[in-house]
DNA sequence: TATGGTGTGTACAGATCTGTACAGTTGCGC
DNA sequence: GCGCAACTGTACAGATCTGTACACACCATA
């Protein structure tokens, strides 16, 4: 039972920091909505720092799988393409950004309430983001260039954030499939996709 | 005075909502800060959503006014290029994102704490997002089709997002300046840029 | 049956937050 | 000097938030 419980509060926690944000979740509606007693909560996680921290620990270990899976899956319906999975990718963020409960970035929005760059929350975000465009760039076929696989993947994320807060702040749920095209008639100049 | 002290109090609260969020800014704070009395600032604001509000209206304006200025000076830069406001939007967000106290913008960060599509503040945001979309309609070129203009208007938008949360919550300071490359050669596909 | 690990339930300390009350002060037109 | 509006300073009510204290319950194992 002693994993299923943390495992639990975390679970909970990260769907009310996403909805409502962080400050704006009290431990206590962690607490209620868990239906776990607060002294246990309080043995997992001394702090809600931690539970926070936690949280966005859990979404990351999510992301990593999820982003993973789905795009090997999409990959087969452009199978003998070379950017097929670069294309998957959008794929699986449109399945995200259509998805009933979505309430953005965990990891952008945690930017937005802590600014900081040493706060230990915003520089879990930017490990996010790192790995985001790491996993990008393995998915980009060999270049030419190196430089430009670098590049590449830069300029992907940059359209990942784009489709990503297109969605949720102007209401775009179509944003992944613009980022879609826009990557196809970008991949041109790297000399990928139907030009290359 | 009397308008002084009103408008002393919104800037100082939006520049406190902006580097520390909406929630985790406390009504004493910008009392604090502004040095206004906590009975003056209760007779313009009878309540912090009201504060916010202001705060994001005059954001938006200060926003209006000095995207269309900044875009009409880089502009001239491109003198003679048909896609010249265009690249200077970009100009202009770099500026904005090398600046020295970038938090984000209010509109995207406001979001990330009001996830609910009839919260006020929501809405207020997604108002933002249009005027920008307008704005960004407003300075493309004639093109053969009017839906292209309104496709490349919402593409300019990702683009501009996406660089706002790739210099906020990766770090990567150069990202407008990335937006414009990639904007360049997507203009091609409408005709327009060095290709068009 | 004794023990120890895990969990419950609840009360509460102490800080902080929003918003109010109210007496006093300043500045300005008349 | 008087009246009046705007403003100050501060105390405080009431809610909420984080975190602690403490007595008790459940249950597997020795």
């Amino acid at each position: 039972m002693a994993e299923n419980k943390r495992a639990h509060l975390v679970e909970t926690a990260l769907e009310l920091f996403n909805e409502f944000g962080f400050h704006a979740t009290g431990i206590d509606r962690v607490q209620a909505k868990s239906g776990v007693s607060k002294t246990t909560m309080y043995k997992y996680f001394p702090s809600k720092e931690d539970l926070i921290q936690a949280a966005l620990a859990l979404r990351h270990a999510q992301f990593k799988t999820r982003i993973t899976e789905r795009t090997a899956v999409f990959a087969q319906h452009y199978s003998g393409r070379p950017e097929a999975a670069l294309l998957a990718i959008f794929d699986a963020l449109d399945e995200w950004l259509q998805s009933e409960r979505f309430f953005g970035c965990n990891f952008i929005n945690a930017t937005a309430e802590y600014s900081d760059p040493a706060h230990p929350v915003h520089q879990l975000c930017q490990q996010h983001k790192q790995t985001v465009q790491n996993f990008a760039e393995t998915q980009i076929p060999p270049l030419t260039n190196d430089d430009q696989r670098d590049e590449l993947a830069r300029e992907i994320c940059l359209l990942i954030d784009g489709a990503i807060v297109s969605a949720q702040a102007a209401g775009h749920k179509d944003a992944a499939r613009r980022a879609k095209r826009m990557l196809e008639r970008l991949l041109g100049f790297y000399g990928l996709g139907r030009a290359g």
